[in-house]
DNA sequence: GTGAAAGCGCTAACAT
DNA sequence: ATGTTAGCGCTTTCAC
């Protein structure tokens, strides 16, 4: 059985209320009692129940973070920074990956946020925004993190302002490069991912502005991982047309696609050019390294651990400084 | 604030506990009344106190799983395996990620271990074997995952066998691709971790027996990860005498050597053989696709994830049966 | 300086 | 079939 108060109590011949203002280091408990009482506590190895503290207080000083996958090396990377910035504040996170699926999100915010098992969360990925929006107007501290603010969402939003980056490589590409056909393999506006439709109608929007068609043939959906890569790789091996340039959804994406096309012969980025979205560290030191745009991993991290702590501490945040929004940066590699 | 059995009992006009059973789907309500406080429960959005359920039952369903790096491809897949294993017996996953710091790893298990904050613990790794002994010993659920047991340990471990698969593997390095300077990269026995060091000693038993050296300067220690890889790689460059084939503590590691190598116009595998350990997803697809050692991560995973549900069920674990070991085996791709 | 008592939200044994 | 009561482990008044 767990060491509790009581047992001290019983060994130190003491109330339980007075072992717990003593190892609160209370300062009216005499010095001598504290002492014996800490030392026996070490003795037994106690430490506090969690949950029953947890009951009293109303707090569990744990924030949990919902990711997309866990096997995404930016998601892992932000939420590793995260999780540095939330310590500082004596704050412990626990890390859930829904893997995409709008249902186990769902049970995770009910078992997890929602039954207080968790103080706060910060949200990378959603499917059930409704839902989020809820809990929020009820109180309980939520963030989003690298997810564009969409429609009456109020909730406090670190982001990234991706359009601009988007633009500067488009314009790389085709003032500088001379692309004519630029594909885009990724999610489209099928998804229910604000954030990743938000990719994918940029990239539209841009052709438009100069013109450029954005062919259907050249336009590959419903991927966004390396498989998914290797996936479109063979498709554009496969058809007769080819764009000359192929912007992807992000970077583990684009590194499947190059994978793909190198093993078949075909130069990057002399036939095609690839190009990637988050600067993961490995695309750095890839064959070709790649063009990709740089998303301020540490400044999201740090920014998004501020304000949920602030959000934690019943400070309101005021609506005008709800939406934080870092730029991003081109990177301009091998690949493109 | 949040909606607690009282409020809804309120409402109905009933006690408390009539609340608790009937929602509790207790046979001795009345169908109406049940009916009755279902709806207000779901009008109010009532979702149960985890904390104060936890307190009173003892009982957390959550499990921690703990690993050194989320972003190591081969722990976020073992994870997400795993993590649909336990939900199966409606546990959930949370994951710590200690970064290989034994400090933080301490924290992880007193914070959620210790304090009761989750019923048991997967460890696929670990700098606290210590505390981690003594913690099992007192009847929490623990197990370890991909793990050796060494020395006087007792915790159910679920484990592969990886001796005579790097035996497999450099038999094939020697006698079928006649190598005879086999150098290896990743941690050493200078690590605390038995795993790693495990690795290194199977590597090095293996080339006695051949009467093969193991030369130092063939040898690149104090790295795990694709950064390493790179490190390596370009240690490799800068020495006049190079081995003709390099065994790599892992996927990731060898990744990052074969790129910083290739960049250099050295061929893989001509110029030097490369192989890894783990055969993560990616490896299947690489430049060249990687010659590596698969681990069983769907029987680790199933296989855990039945045992530490035994356990946290009262489950005697028969000593003779608390570890089990399933083969790994040789994959030969491309870079060796 | 220390102790007694109440209560956080929930469940379950025991009335009625 | 429903209500009363006690208690999980802890903190926090309020007495003494």
């Amino acid at each position: 059985m767990a060491v509790t108060l009581k047992n001290i109590a019983q060994r130190a011949d003491v109330s339980v209320s007075t072992v717990s203002k003593a190892l609160n280091d209370s300062p009216k408990i005499n010095d001598q009692t504290k002492k014996r009482i800490e030392n026996i506590a070490e003795k037994l190895d106690y430490v506090p129940h969690g949950p029953a503290q947890a009951l009293k207080s109303g707090q569990t000083k744990l924030i949990s973070m919902i990711v997309d996958r866990i096997d995404n090396l930016y998601y892992s990377e932000l939420t590793h920074l995260i999780k540095r910035e939330i310590k500082k504040y004596g704050y412990n996170l626990v890390l859930c990956s829904t893997m995409g699926d709008k249902e186990e999100e769902k049970e995770y915010i009910t078992s997890m946020i929602q039954s207080h098992n968790v103080d706060g969360a910060i949200f990378a990925f959603s499917r059930n925004e409704q839902l989020i929006d809820k809990l929020f107007q009820n109180g309980i501290p939520l963030i989003y993190v690298s997810r564009p603010r969409g429609g009456n969402c109020s909730i406090p939003t670190v982001n990234y302002d991706l359009e601009s980056s988007i633009y500067d490589l488009l314009e790389y590409l085709i003032e500088r490069q001379g692309h004519q056909n630029i594909g885009y393999a990724g999610l489209t506006s099928s998804s229910i991912l604000y954030d990743h439709d938000q990719r994918y109608t940029i990239y539209r929007k841009v052709l438009d502005e100069y013109g450029l068609p954005a062919e259907e043939k050249y336009i590959f959906t419903e991927y966004n991982d390396y498989e998914g890569g290797i996936e479109v790789g063979r498709q554009i091996i496969n058809n007769q047309d080819r764009p000359s340039a192929l912007v992807c959804f992000n970077d583990e994406l684009a590194l499947g696609v190059i994978q793909t096309l190198s093993l078949q012969g075909i130069d990057i980025p002399g036939d095609i050019a690839v190009t990637g979205i988050d600067n993961i560290t490995m695309s750095a030191s890839t064959n070709p390294p790649l063009t990709t745009i740089n998303l301020p991993k540490k400044k999201l991290s740090f920014c998004a651990g501020k304000m949920l702590v602030d959000l934690l501490q019943g400070k309101e945040i005021p609506h005008k400084e709800s939406t934080k929004t870092f730029p991003t940066e081109l990177v301009i590699r091998g690949s493109a």
